[in-house]
DNA sequence: AATGAATGAGGCTTCATTCAT
DNA sequence: GATGAATGAAGCCTCATTCAT
């Protein structure tokens, strides 16, 4: 008997990280055009160019794919704010003016993705988004040591869960990106008490 | 065409309202537990003490049931806050601290059940959101046309987007909601500019 | 407890032979409209203006339902034809050019019911095939004998089913009804080999 | 999400095509027996030693299935008359005994699956049937044309539909085929006025 | 490494039938 | 007699996962 055909020819071979890269992106992008739930191995194979089966070479379920998307964004999400953390040159204020650019751009680049990944994962979500507000909660105390903010007593944990959820509202509603930006600075500024002047754009 | 067999006692008779209010109730509960997506018809009727069929002789279909879940929630939601915004004795301050303490209220209560209602339900999601947020948008104008908030040029839009999703991050996170709740007050009060002195709970 | 409130008043109570009649012709006109399997018992039970569990007083299930719908059918398409049978002023050709237009007539009158219960009804469905077809099979031999139609050696059992059936199909795809019933006459006519002259419409 | 656990060894891998035709061939052999109708996905996938959801690999739904066994039908049904019809060798008496026999010959063979299909797919169910049609329409118009058939007024139309729906009739009740398929032809020769002699079989 | 046929649990929905009221 | 809430088997379909090739 003859062998089944075979009707499309496989993947050029590639190395493992090149092809989890592959993976990941193609399937960032099917949770932003069809939210997270909708993203079954099969299109994401499918979109990725692989047979399903392949998908399991990387990694070792669903679940597994999704954690890894999160991870993903999460990287994404943290790198650039601790690099704006770490630059001498800016003040505290504007630090957090940067973080907020940078977040909000996210959720506008990737319509709902971060807000997805955020809120739908079903592993330990805990790891990154604690990193997140690890990152904020920093960033205002020492906001607030060096002078720039005031919290007159406010529980530092509550604001940075309010601003963490907060900055994302406005991402669904607003057409205009760089006003919604503006005055999402603001508001943080705001909450830390430190509006005295409009932030600049980062 | 087989006449079904009966193996465990039926559901004693009970009116259609009746019903109705169990099953969102049960539907409520798992939504928190397991999450709306993974809220099943199966496991609803089950915790409902009902067969699967019966289901559906109240809501036609798993859709109509979570929107019922939906409709249901921002009706307990909205009807409270609209009381509020009529009370005469209240400034307007004092009008948002118990929009606040209302809502924070139900997130703790039902621990995630409103915010997964609001950000998951499959269905025409835009009516109740629009209310919601139509009802903090007039309490943001009217207190400022009072004179009691200052925007200072800030976008109403933007802030009620950004207040209305930031509310939920502390109820997540902290223990004490006491506290919380009364940071966030404090929180929204200084988002409208009228942070001036520490609002009562309501 | 209140009992449970009812929110329709009851069907007036009715003799159980005008229900009965009541109930199959709504079944018949459902079966017309919507096909034979798709007729639900809910769907009968709220045609005839009864509740669903009504029905179960005059017919044991479904199944009843739907013979006692053939049964009905088939008892209309022989009693006119048997009455031809019997009318001395025809002669043979004329008496099955009758049975044509009776039959035709239903079909075209039903759209498909008679067919649909002819081959659809999961019951012992010979019994009234038969009479039809020993209807037919009478008015051939009878004609044959009486030296108007000429079978010349064809087996008249097998003249009749295929008339039985032939029939039929005119009435699906004919929009002039009158010369569809003439032709199909004079084909019955020739099958059995008397069509000298057209015969008049009856 | 919890892996499929294995019950049954899984059937050994086939190409495509040769599934395919085993699943037609299953559920042929289940419309036969149950009627189209009562052809579910479970029975077609148990009688083929398949799994339910191995169906879907290759059919799209169950209407798919079922549309696909009504083309494989109707192509079996008119492969054969269309190459009588261009046979050089027969008159046209002698074409339309062929085409009895051979639309007989699987009616007989089948029993009753070229009548089930032929009357209950729920698909665009005309384009087959129309092809049945005009290959008949083509053969009886040409007959006459070259005056072997003489239909001294008669619609061709309505003369096909009568034949095609004819011939099925014999085929249920005749345990004898031969002299049935005989007779049947004289009985189309009957209709289309050329029963001058009997034919041979085909 | 890659493939894709095969699996089967589980999800939604319908509907004939029963039975307490 | 009449009602309609309740049932549960059964139907269609999806999809994460496995494994022979």
């Amino acid at each position: 008997m003859a062998p089944p055909s075979r009707s499309t020819s496989p993947a050029r071979f590639q190395s493992p990280e090149v092809r989890r890269r592959q993976i990941l992106d193609a399937a960032a992008r099917l949770a932003v055009d069809d939210g997270l739930e909708n993203t079954s191995i099969a299109k994401v194979a499918e979109a990725a160019g692989l047979a399903k089966g392949s998908i399991y070479l990387h990694f070792g379920s669903r679940t597994a794919l999704l954690a890894g998307l999160q991870a993903d964004v999460w990287q994404r999400m943290l790198e650039r704010p601790n690099d704006l953390l770490a630059d001498q040159a800016l003040d505290w204020a504007m630090k957090l003016d940067g973080v907020v650019a940078h977040w909000m751009g996210f959720e506008f680049e990737h319509h709902g993705l971060y807000h997805a990944v955020f809120h739908t994962v079903a592993t330990d979500r805990e790891e990154p988004l604690v990193a997140a507000r690890s990152l904020l909660d920093d960033l205002i105390r020492r906001g607030t040591a060096a002078g720039e903010f005031d919290l007159d007593g406010l529980d530092v944990e509550v604001v940075v869960d309010f601003l963490i959820h907060g900055y994302v509202g406005p991402c669904f509603h607003q057409a205009d990106r760089g006003p919604a930006v503006h005055t999402v600075q603001r508001l943080f500024r705001r909450a830390v008490g430190a509006d005295h002047q409009p932030g600049p754009d980062l």
